[in-house]
DNA sequence: CCGGACCTACTATATACTTAGTACTACCCC
DNA sequence: GGGGTAGTACTAAGTATATAGTAGGTCCGG
């Protein structure tokens, strides 16, 4: 596809989803996780793998045998940069308009939404914020 | 691809941002208005409209030889649905979660965030206008 | 040292989306 | 009515992702 919505596939981000969590992963620990789920070879989760880290989404290291893989690049980092291809190509850059479609959708808890209030209101933002009320 | 992550590819995404506004249009309406960004033949345009139409997301119907287009869904409909897949599939159904991956990326100026802020709130008094639906 | 367990590499197929060309049709104007 | 204009249908090829099989290597225990 010459032009994708999203960088990446719903295989692979189910995949980088079970590695993240797990720090190091082999494809035998991503495949029994996934495989509690839904029907999946051994061998495609090893095939998604391995796309990934030659994306640049995943690096690896051989122990032993086996390949032991971790992620590249920070959780957050991929999300904030797929939400933000979404933010772009399906809402036009408005950020509104996203959160818009996002309690159209859910019904937020009162838990969540002070938990909201307070991220757009950027109180918690920076690495330096241990503490206070959380 | 057997598994997308979105319903929708980019090409797609774009010509329903553009059907959208005009609420009905016809290939070369589109074409038009796409051409002005960057270069796509005409027949590109027609084939990914039937897709679109294939899908479910146009209607059409004739006027004279030529098809005119209409969205069958609204547009807050296509969305909300699209970031909620997004919502399951990369934050895991965390609303706070995706919220944190928006702000991390983007300066809220404070007439967003009030804007928001009311959104969250459920005041919903309608589109505030910011954006104007891209 | 041989077999099984486990691993990777290589190969292959299917599907979705993108992109676009070619051919054919309808219509209008002179 | 012939030719241009504009439209659709049909066809096709390219690329990304998903999925998985087969072959071959390594290692451990008996």
């Amino acid at each position: 596809m010459r032009n994708p919505l999203t960088p990446l596939g719903g295989t692979e981000m189910e995949v980088l989803r079970e590695v993240w969590p797990l720090g190091r992963a082999t494809a035998r620990d991503v495949h029994d996780r996934i495989s509690a789920r839904r029907k999946v070879a051994y061998t495609t989760v090893m095939t998604v793998m391995k796309n990934l880290a030659e994306k640049g989404y995943l690096t690896y290291e051989t122990e032993g045998t086996a390949y032991v893989y971790t992620a590249a690049r920070p959780p957050e980092e991929v999300r904030a940069s797929l939400l933000g291809g979404i933010l772009d190509k399906v809402f036009g850059g408005s950020t509104t308009s996203l959160v818009q479609a996002l309690v159209q959708r859910e019904t937020l808890s009162d838990a969540e939404r002070a938990e909201i209030r307070r991220l757009i209101d950027g109180l918690d933002d920076g690495p330096t914020d241990l503490e206070t009320d959380a």
